[in-house]
DNA sequence: ATCACGCTATCAAAGCTTTTATATCTATAA
DNA sequence: TTATAGATATAAAAGCTTTGATAGCGTGAT
């Protein structure tokens, strides 16, 4: 119990980080979508009949917490999975039309919030934040 | 889709929040505890006798999340939760001998880490980056 | 050809979180 | 005194996440 107020540091990153979620949840909720849906789903738009393994660790969670995702997303109608032709193990994943719209929706509104987020910084100060960020990860 | 890397600033930002969350949680693990469980009896032992939506305030959670982590940590023999004596209608909250056992030892396992955050930075790049953080926080 | 390793998918258990909705009690105002 | 507002507790539904465990399919080494 010798530090302040827990933590001071990581308490700011914490902080900062559940705003974003907080502001990105409501952005995304327009289209009917989670932050973690949105995530698969920009995703697959970048590599399509990727495997669900192979978008996990794209999405930076585990496996099985991409199964979910990609169940509910499958329930709503905004992704298809078919079995790959050679890899019978392999189930490809692709988005609908329907996913393709609310992607595009929910992307309207993330990238309003990114940059009133970018606006509040100049050029070197942005690089700094990185930078110190990064040095931040990596002291962990 | 005109932002290249989804965002960079509020990527940058997810993962060093990610880092601290899984050093954190590894940490606290060594008590038995959550990081959620952690946070709360943190803020049980400063404030005795707290009832639990004060608690969740405090934690910066809804009552309800807060209602399933003391759940757990009654269930646990971590805390103590009795009626009060005028109002009725509230629980008070005190940590066991247990339970202020598990967040000693989890809280000398979370201040290894903040210690090792915050020898990465010097005085002033530790300034900066707080102050850096906490627009990033406005600006949202 | 066979066996082990790695990748894929999935189930189950345990936890955290949010939103929505109820019910009760306290305190203050009409 | 009654009514309203504020605070507390709890329940249910829906989602996300992790760890642990099971099982099938391919590739490469033996």
């Amino acid at each position: 119990m010798d530090m302040p107020v827990e933590e001071r540091l990581g308490l700011a990153v914490k902080r900062a980080e559940q705003r974003l979620m907080a502001a990105k949840h409501a952005a995304v909720k327009t289209a009917g979508l989670t932050v973690p849906q949105y995530a698969a789903l920009l995703a697959l738009a970048a590599n399509p009949g990727i495997s669900a393994a192979a978008l996990a660790r794209e999405c930076l969670v585990t496996p099985q917490a991409m199964t979910v995702v990609l169940k509910n997303l499958l329930e709503h109608g905004l992704i298809e999975r078919a079995p790959h032709q050679w890899h019978r193990t392999m189930l490809e994943t692709h988005l609908t039309d329907a996913g393709r719209e609310a992607l595009h929706t929910a992307d309207a509104a993330a990238v309003v919030i990114e940059r009133r987020i970018a606006d509040a910084f100049s050029p070197d100060e942005r690089d700094s934040l990185r930078d110190l960020l990064d040095r931040f990860t990596q002291a962990i």
